[in-house]
DNA sequence: TTATGTCTATCTAAAGATAGGCATTTAATA
DNA sequence: TATTAAATGCCTATCTTTAGATAGACATAA
């Protein structure tokens, strides 16, 4: 009847069902857009009624800050500090192009990020908040990735640069590879990366 | 009360109201996305009523196919069939780029194509087909341009894979300037194809 | 007098959200 | 331990708003 918060603690492990909804709701959002993701369609695919979704997120901005917390948590721990060896750097980095592609050829889908983002009018100031920082924690850490990989411990400038430029170019091939409906774009856009630490 | 089609006369000069609609219909899915941009809120902006906005595009898809045939014509019309010399090229090419930088940095969003493949579950059929078309005309264009950057004639599969790349790069660079507001990722992203006639 | 463009009024469906009821499980206490 | 109180999770029912779409009237211009 009455939750404090949507916030779960960090480690109490998470209701099942609150778990199918946040699933069904990511599942909706790369499929058909942050609009479009209705309570009575998610209601629909974990099998309960809206009611109940509301229970557990009260509204839909609720369940989206849900998700985007859970989707920086993911990121977060697949992605743990990465070593400063160069081998171990690029290592790190082809993990992380696994991510954008997994996304792209499995759901067949550009980045949850990006779905947002072209929504981003209809965001609560909340989740516009956590998108951001979520854009901000990739290119810092790529930042951190490009400087090891040529063994600096701190990133320049150019190393920033570099890595809008491997995040431009993941969301992008995320992109064509869907409009295309081509997954191998993906692969041949992105395959300058995988090498990077031989040409850097 | 009847209209054959919402196809326009290739050379008529359309109905100010139509174009009217056509221009508040882009600038709101360029905002805040195809499912939230509403016929209301169009006539509103245009000083009309709703059932007004239906007499000129039946349904929805109407006036989305309208719009993506008119983008498509500006595209095409802009990009003029780039000249072979090497020079001639690269301005096409940096021409194209304005494009996309206009859409990123004056209107703030990203692409229209990008927008509409976040949301193309929603999309009629021939409207699918006419963002598919968008995206291959346009990968087609800058394949071109990349062969007649080293002077040949016909692009080779190398040439299409540079032009995914830098189409790629586009999207992303348009997405990133837009997730961290800040406008300069733009260029630095997009920098590297500005002079790519030197190193090719 | 017909086509054009707009209006008012209305229908219907979808969607977010809330109130209040009803079990079941969990925790507290006599 | 048995009983009670409270929290949990889901339900039915309903409200309200928004939005796509249509019918039919009305004015004006070709």
């Amino acid at each position: 009847m009455d939750m404090r918060s949507t916030l779960d603690a960090p480690d109490k492990p998470m209701n099942p069902t609150k778990l199918a909804i946040m699933d069904a709701a990511e599942q909706s959002i790369l499929k058909h857009g942050y609009k479009a993701m209705s309570f009575r369609d998610l209601a629909a695919q974990v099998g309960i009624k809206s009611a109940s979704v509301h229970y557990h997120f009260p509204t839909k901005a609720d369940l989206l800050q849900a998700l985007l917390v859970r989707h920086q948590s993911t990121l977060e721990a697949a992605m743990k500090p990465p070593k400063k060896k160069r081998q171990a750097a690029q290592k790190a980095l082809n993990q992380f192009i696994e991510c954008y592609r997994d996304i792209t050829i499995s759901r067949g889908s550009m980045a949850l990020s990006a779905v947002l983002l072209a929504e981003h009018s209809l965001l609560d100031a909340q989740s516009k908040e956590q998108l951001n920082d979520l854009y901000q924690w990739q290119c810092d850490w790529l930042a951190t990735i490009v400087s090891y990989l040529h063994k600096a411990e701190v990133p320049t400038d150019s190393d920033r640069q570099y890595a809008s430029q491997i995040m431009a170019s993941l969301h992008g091939a995320s992109i064509l590879a869907k409009a295309t409906q081509d997954a191998d774009i993906f692969d041949q856009v992105t395959q300058p990366w995988r090498t990077l630490v031989d040409r850097i």
